[in-house]
RNA sequence: GCCCGGGUGGUGGAACGGUAGACACGAAGGACUUAAAAUCCUUUGGCCAGAAACGGCUGUGCGGGUUCAAGUCCCGCCUCGGGUACCA
């Protein structure tokens, strides 16, 4: 074999590993690069196509900006807690740990056949206990976090302390508030200005209030006992305990955080969630909302991801207000975006779960409203969604009191509103909501309209274009200062929040739709917390107990009191019990990713999660490549985290990734065959084995008999004309068929013909459970349970579909069998060259043998005939010089706007010129080697080698573009008439545009396309195109 | 519904507002060969014309517009993919 991959790639993978070749170390010297893939969880499935993409996109860029001198720090490592080794625990009995380490070693076999340039002294893996430590280190420092409002920034719970200690909670302005505390036990959950009363803060209960100025003094705190102090900090810290409703899945037997659940399911398995009370810990995500929304605009990431994340962030401005609920002390705050719109309100809702649904809902009532609640309870939360066009409420009897006009305004409740969302409660404007006006419709409730001009009686009127009217002070605004230029008229949603703040019944309110999320998971396999309880209270661990690790458990399974599977473990295998008990929840799958490229900079670090010196050496990811799907999980946690560590101090920066681009998904081909089967009354025609026998059809036939072009008798003739006159005898009496299109591996397709032999020997390993005997079989033992019907070609060609790629389609494609049969270098190019990076395509092998040619021609460049090295010392010719230069200037540009597809193109379009020229002279052939080295390194090594080099190439400098050669004497002008280009001259690249002009009017072809008349203009544009007006 | 992306030959895809279809696959024809493989050469958006050629027309989802010039910019649609949703 003239270019031998295997041989080539085999020698130079040993040798990186024997050199370390890839290792990274901190050197001041030298600017860093950061290229980092979202590290993968190591599945039983292995490695396919899909996942090396990113991974080769990045670590072409890694070798690029190696060569052009930076320090460049590219690692990998395993997200290796997770469900599926858990599941397989659960089935099996086997410990996840010992299914994880299995995978890992095969995920590593498989990315070190890619040649990655990979530091693997620096892997991490979540699972580890002294990994996991240090995310234990972390959910310690968030625990003793509190936020301050005034500084925007978390602080350590210690100068919280002190201000309580001073002055008591005056002068704190911290984060407590969010979404959860409704959900609480309503008698904790005070009014405003409603005197401290230290006996609510009591065992088994934590103190949650709404407002908290002027609430307890220096001497109320000091006068609480350790454990009430315990439960009062509980609300202000960064992850805190709560009873909380939160995503169940019984399934799972886990909760599951709002981004795990898609359409009411379970993204992972998809099973059924439900909403369920539980204590749990929760991270104080919302504190950072504004910020993670304002981080976005200084990180270069795809415009689609941060706009998943501000939906999901879900800012929106407007006003809360509070109505007084006549003849009782309750008021009922909303939230509205459009308090403008306050005069169109006829009628409020609330959600069936509100508090002060059952408080204020009268005796007449009272047994139709908890019907109706419990109604509510007993849908699920897809039930609920579901059913979104089935308008449902009820009237509570009671009324609350307009702000403005003091009139009554009945109050229902109303599954459209959700607890989860503002406050829970809506002041209804139908004129102007089309929900409302929905809901007033079915109900019969009043339709006041507000809008001048605008017709009501259909559908409500949304926009924010519509002028106000019947509103007092807010008549002829728009929410929209001055839209049509008429005078000097503000915006009524400015001039309707002064009014409301005036009047002291709300203010003005930015309200985020992200809530809290849940930090608890009730799993084995995760990370243990370091926390304890004593009096049911929580703990953090000592530094000096130790790093509290995984028990081990006689079943990864829930204990009978629904307890989670940590409950099982005896107190003695434990490494660390303190307190009561320990806490037997584990974290979630996000903890240990939401850090982990800090501890690449310093993976065996003891003494702290990374050195100070190391992060601020690395620094943030300069490039990040991984999947679009983490958009609300993973990407939103990490920069979550990474503020915390910012705002204490212990890293420098409070965006963790730069730079990010998402590669696409690439889907799978599955490949089909047609299985036809004689039927009748009297059975099928039945092959060995009782099983039928199977004619297989080509898919032409297939498509005939769907477009009814071909009926059964067609397909006998074909089996008697194919497989003779005695197949026909057995199936002539069979009036009737069945036919299906099945699944065929994919390896046994190619271009869409089925090797029949192969998929016959599959086939009959189904049946007989034993592949070998298969070989014994003669060609008619073999026809007695499979015949396939060819074409007119001989070929039995398949059906195909794009679908995602998965085991049970047989359309799984590994870079395994592709590094065996083209070698890594002409994976790797092929895999850059389907196309964009970001673009989901599906895995198609056509092209690879474009991208296999490529590199052979190469190697052909410095070898004869006979694979002999040929290299000549001749200086190159001005024609070599060009193909080289013009290649430089392209690929660095290329690169430089991460546009990996085009680059292949480009080093074909110079091997292909230098081919051409006959060129092996080593003055060409080095620089096109280093060129070439980011995406296919090995053979840029043998070559570079071959060329004379001790040392790697990787360390090469990056070739420099010499404008000089590119330079042309003459420019072929296209000369175009109104648009159309016509014909071409060749100028002088240094002549005027005036001499340009003279040259092209001068041209006899000019007068056959002016065609008498006069040119009107003639546009030059330099080295570019002529073009002549008419 | 809303928010993002896309729509270019038979296919994957190129194209700072400046020669549309680079590069590759596939296909067709040819050379070499007993044959096949490999390799090499030619053609390849569509239509029309021709003995020939710097031949003509048309062409980037549809309809308008801006411009000397539009796949590219603007407006209005159609359509496919992804995300998201009683979010007040």
């Amino acid at each position: 074999m003239e270019y031998d991959f295997r041989q080539i790639e085999q020698k130079w993978q040993q040798r990186w590993r024997e050199r370390k070749t890839y290792k990274a170390i901190e050197y001041a010297e030298k600017p860093k690069f950061y290229a980092l893939d979202m590290f993968p969880y190591p599945s039983g499935a292995g490695l396919h196509v899909g996942h090396p993409l990113g991974y080769i996109a990045s670590d072409i860029i890694a070798r690029y900006k190696r060569h052009q001198g930076y320090n460049v720090l590219h690692p990998m490592g395993y997200d290796s807690f997770g469900l599926p080794a858990e599941q397989y625990a659960i089935q099996t009995g086997q410990h996840p740990e010992i299914t994880t380490k299995t995978n890992i070693v095969r995920y590593r076999e498989q990315l070190d056949k890619i040649g990655f340039a990979y530091d693997w002294d620096r892997e991490v893996r979540t699972s580890n206990p002294d990994y996991y430590k240090w995310t234990q280190w972390i959910f310690s420092l968030i625990y003793n976090s509190w936020f301050n409002k005034t500084t925007n920034k978390a602080e350590h719970m210690s100068t919280l302390i002190k201000k309580f200690e001073e002055n008591g909670n005056q002068n704190v302005n911290a984060v407590i508030e969010d979404d959860w505390f409704k959900n609480l036990n309503p008698t904790l959950s005070q009014g405003e200005g409603a005197p401290f009363d230290s006996n609510l803060v009591t065992n088994n209960q934590f103190f949650f209030g709404k407002d908290w100025q002027g609430d307890f003094t220096a001497t109320d705190w000091k006068s609480m006992n350790p454990e009430q102090q315990q439960l009062l900090l509980m609300n202000f810290r960064l992850t805190y305990l709560a009873d909380s409703w939160v995503n169940w899945c019984p399934a799972l037997g886990t909760v599951l955080a709002n981004d795990e659940v898609k359409d009411g399911k379970s993204e992972r398995g998809g099973h059924p969630v439900e909403q369920k009370l539980m204590r749990q810990w929760s991270m104080r995500i919302t504190a950072y909302a504004q910020r993670l929304l304002d981080g976005l605009d200084a990180i270069d990431w795809p415009e689609n991801i941060k706009e998943v994340q501000r939906n999901w962030i879900g800012r929106s401005e407007g006003a809360s207000l509070k109505f007084r609920v006549s003849g009782s002390e309750f008021l009922v705050e909303v939230f509205t975006t459009r308090p403008d719109t306050i005069f169109g309100v006829s009628f409020m809702t609330l959600a069936p779960e509100h508090e002060l649904v059952l408080q204020i809902t009268t005796p007449d009532y009272r047994e139709a409203v908890e019907q109706y609640i419990a109604n509510a309870k007993l849908k699920t939360e897809r039930d609920r969604q579901a059913d979104v066009k089935n308008i449902t409420g009820q009237f509570t009897g009671a009324y609350a009191l307009h702000p403005f006009t003091e009139e009554k305004i009945p109050i229902w409740i109303g599954e459209y509103v959700l607890i989860g969302y503002g406050t829970g409660a809506v002041m209804a404007v139908p004129a102007g909501d089309q929900r409302d006006w929905d809901f007033a419709a079915k109900f019969g409730l009043p339709i006041p309209n507000i809008f001048e001009g605008v017709d009501i009686s259909e559908k409500a009127e949304p926009s924010k274009d519509a002028v106000l009217a019947n509103s007092d002070f807010l008549n002829n605004l728009t929410p929209h200062p001055s839209p049509k230029g008429e005078g000097n008229k503000s915006s009524s949603i400015k001039r309707a929040i002064e009014e409301i703040e005036t009047r002291g019944i709300g203010q003005g309110k930015v309200n985020y739709r992200m809530r809290d999320a849940v930090f608890s998971r009730q799993r084995y396999w995760g990370e243990p917390f370091p926390v304890y309880y004593k009096n049911d209270i929580p703990y953090l661990l000592d530094e000096k107990d130790g790093q509290v690790t995984l028990p081990e458990v006689d079943k990864y399974l829930p204990t009978e009191d629904g307890e989670p599977p940590l409950a099982r473990a005896k107190r003695e295998a434990w490494n660390v019990w303190k307190g009561d008990r320990m806490e037997y929840n584990t974290m979630p799958g996000w903890a240990g990713s939401s850090w982990y490229f800090l501890r690449y900079m310093d993976p065996k670090n003891e003494k702290t999660f990374a050195a100070r010196e190391k992060i601020d050496y690395w620094n943030q990811v300069d490039l990040y490549i991984g999947g679009a799907e983490h958009a609300t999980g993973h990407l939103l946690y990490s920069r979550f985290w990474t503020k915390i560590l910012a705002d204490h101090g212990y890293i420098g920066f409070d965006e963790p990734f730069k730079k990010m681009i998402n590669q696409g998904m690439i889907l799978g081909r599955s490949s089909f065959v047609y299985r036809f089967t004689f039927v009748d009354d009297k059975g099928l025609v039945l092959g060995p084995y009782n099983s039928s026998k199977d004619y297989l059809l080509s898919k032409e036939y297939y498509d005939k008999l769907n477009e009814h072009h071909y009926d059964i008798d067609d397909i006998k003739e074909l089996i008697r004309l194919q497989l003779g006159n005695d197949e026909f005898q057995r199936i002539m009496d069979f009036g009737s068929y069945n036919i299906q299109s099945l699944y065929a591996d994919i390896s046994e397709v190619n271009n869409d013909i089925l090797n029949t032999r192969a998929y016959e020997r599959w086939f009959f390993k189904q049946l007989a459970g034993d592949e070998n005997r298969f070989d014994e079989l003669d060609g008619v033992e073999r026809g007695r349970f499979i015949s396939f019907i060819f074409n007119d070609e001989g070929k039995y060609i398949c059906g195909w579909e794009i679908e995602k790629m998965s085991k049970s389609k047989y359309n799984v494609q590994t870079p395994d069998e592709l590094v065996e049969k083209f070698g890594a270098d002409t994976l790797r190019m092929y895999e850059m060259f389907l196309g964009p990076v970001e673009q989901s395509k599906p895995w198609d092998t056509k092209g690879i043998s474009g991208v296999h040619n490529f590199l052979r021609k190469l190697w052909r460049l410095s070898h004869d005939k006979d694979n002999n090295f040929s290299e000549s010392d001749d200086a190159p010719t001005k024609a070599e010089l060009k193909s080289l230069h013009a290649a430089i200037k392209k690929v660095t540009e290329d690169l430089n706007r991460l546009s990996w597809n085009t680059v292949v193109s480009t080093l074909m379009i110079c091997v292909n010129e230098l081919t051409e020229q006959k060129c092996n002279k080593r003055q060409i052939i080095e620089p096109l080697c280093i060129l070439l080295s980011p995406y296919a390194p090995h053979i840029a090594e043998e070559l570079w080698e071959k060329l004379g080099h001790a040392t790697s190439i990787t360390d090469a400098p990056w070739p420099v573009f010499n404008e000089e050669f590119l330079k042309e004497d003459a420019f072929d002008y296209p000369v175009s008439f109104n648009g159309k280009t016509r014909f071409f001259i060749p100028l002088g690249v240094e002549l005027s545009q005036d001499e340009v002009t003279k040259a092209v009017l001068a041209h006899e072809l000019t007068f056959k396309y002016l065609d008498g008349k006069e040119p009107k203009k003639i546009i030059v544009v330099p080295k570019r195109i002529v073009n002549v007006v008419v």
